[in-house]
DNA sequence: TCATTCGCGTGAAACGATTCATGAGTCAAT
DNA sequence: ATTGACTCATGAATCGTTTCACGCGAATGA
């Protein structure tokens, strides 16, 4: 494998003036110049990151690290992020924990070994020993779609206690008095906040609710809640899913269940992604704004790490979702 | 940032027993052992993967550069190459180029600055210029979802004039004698291999053949294909879409328009993405095994850097596609 | 003419690990 | 008592960069 030195034995040079070309070309007469770069050229040579960053003591990749990317909400993340990194030269990888902590420690210690500049994490469990020990190795890292205590970390999230409670007053405002609520599992805290939305909102009218909870954010789990949701009576006529995933695999099984919707049941997702607006029968959503969640946390990160004087304070960014009315909700359009 | 020399100063050591201790614990005490491991405990040590591989020469990370992570087509093919590597001590760091030449050129160049171990590649272009300065660099890399010449490199593909075929047969097998075929860009080999299939049927059969072209292959351009096969006279009475994304949009396009599917139009997708049978009307879809096709092509790359005497065959691994039928063009259980 | 500045280039010292030849110590066998 | 075999630990060399103090020669100013 080709290296600086053999560039700068081409060239006729010091293997500092060979950085110096690839570093600041300024500072390099330009006749030297042009004699190694066609140096570089002839040879093929290309500059080995590893021994840069042991140098530098800092890699120049950002990591991002989800819950799952099958969800098309953490892909908008991962391109919003990826959209600032690369404004600021960075690269961004991508890791997908699956909802599996075990998988996430994985990823956390080689990510911790890698040096990585910085990480943005959506966690299975905050309080959980994977970011413990994480913790120890100084890397900085900010939380995205997942609030935290400043003192602790930044975080970039959606106000869920109001997302739930706009879906929950949707329903509500449309007349429905008999609401089910198909909620992830409960040891995350986006479905817990949601559903305290919901209930803020039930509690207060005289419509009925019926929490249904399900072990994956995912559209199997959605097909079984639509099972569930078929033996329940009296049958809710609305229900309102933690998120489009399970919102989709429970519209599927209503379906095909003969269940007309919205006139029969009405339904209401959370996420909006693509796949909502898409389907058949277009689902109603709250809207996050995905991308600006990655832009933002990235930046927040690039903040930190920024080779600053000071310490830059920690930041705690909410964003407002946002409720899309579409034809899963709204009886006029149908048929 | 505590190293290597810390802890063996701590632990009263050398720093290559410290080394020993992490790499191979056999060759040491084992009371040395526990100091040590002790010692890498209290100070709260990680090993610094870019020294290890300045050392190595070579990374413990493969690489996975996609079209497009929006598609869940990939995401399976991304999880599939996952869990090999996983078996191999590997970790897999996730890229995607949007369909971007310039971002997969800009993505190349990171990965052959960082050394990774290989690259599986599902290229925009294979005679691109991308690719070809990347070869230079010697890194490995074994196409994916994209069939090339055994001597050109390792590749993994799923025949696509089959897929074709397949699904403009079962069109035809099914009275259809007005099709059309929503293609995405034919700068993209899939797309031309899965016309060529759809060819090779329809001029066999009586039945007349329309091809629409997009300019992406996403949701939006099905919507898009939806309205211009609206405006079509005699209009089709089916279309076959070149994947599952395109399908969506143009569903959702006609039950916008009040079409009735699978009544008056008949709709197949390509690559059976989960959010294709979760349709409201399921979709018919010619299945990728994507896990499957991310599996092998890491395995591939693995046995190719084996770190063994002989440089390893190339090889061409071709799997089979396979049609779902579903509700999108079954009469039989509409309504 | 001499001193000062400036522009360019050099060479060596890091960075933090791995690896390997070497040596120190122990034990058993002759 | 000497040898050989074996187990552990050592310390130096090495990987490919970046960086920085320094040196050389030319240009500038007095």
């Amino acid at each position: 494998m080709v290296g600086i030195k053999d560039v700068a034995r081409r060239a006729g040079v010091s293997i500092g003036t060979v950085s110096n070309v690839v570093n600041r070309p300024h500072m390099v007469s330009a006749s030297t110049r042009a004699r190694v770069l066609s140096a570089i050229q002839e040879l093929g040579y290309v500059r080995d990151e590893s021994a840069r960053q042991l140098r530098a003591g800092r890699s120049r990749i950002m990591a991002l690290l989800v819950l799952d990317l099958g969800n098309p909400f953490f892909v908008d993340i991962a391109r919003g992020a990826e959209e600032t990194a690369q404004d600021e030269g960075l690269h961004v990888i991508t890791c997908d924990s699956g909802h599996r902590a075990d998988r996430e420690v994985s990823y956390l210690s080689m990510l911790a070994e890698q040096r990585v500049r910085g990480v943005l994490l959506s966690p299975v469990d905050t309080s959980g020993a994977a970011l413990e020990t994480f913790r120890r190795s100084e890397i900085p890292y900010v939380f995205v779609d997942r609030r935290v205590p400043a003192d602790e970390a930044s975080s970039v999230s959606v106000d869920d206690v109001t997302g739930g409670a706009l879906a929950a007053r949707h329903l509500v405002e449309t007349g429905h008095t008999e609401v089910a609520f198909v909620n992830g599992p409960s040891i995350l805290a986006q479905c817990r906040d949601r559903e305290a939305g919901v209930r803020s909102v039930l509690d207060a009218s005289s419509a009925r609710l019926s929490v249904l909870e399900t072990s994956e954010l995912d559209v199997a789990s959605g097909r079984d809640a639509a099972s569930r949701l078929l033996g329940m009576s009296p049958r809710p006529t609305a229900v309102f899913c933690a998120n489009d995933l399970l919102a989709l695999g429970v519209l599927q099984g209503m379906v095909a269940a003969g269940v007309r919707v919205p006139d029969e049941l009405a339904i209401v997702g959370y996420d909006d992604i693509e796949f909502a607006g898409a389907a058949a029968v277009p689902l109603t959503s709250v809207r996050q704004p995905a991308r600006r969640l990655g832009r933002a946390a990235a930046e927040l990160l690039i903040a930190e790490t920024a080779d600053g004087d000071e310490p830059v304070a920690r930041q705690t960014v909410v964003f407002e979702p946002e409720l899309v009315v579409r034809a899963s909700t709204s009886l006029t359009r149908s048929h």
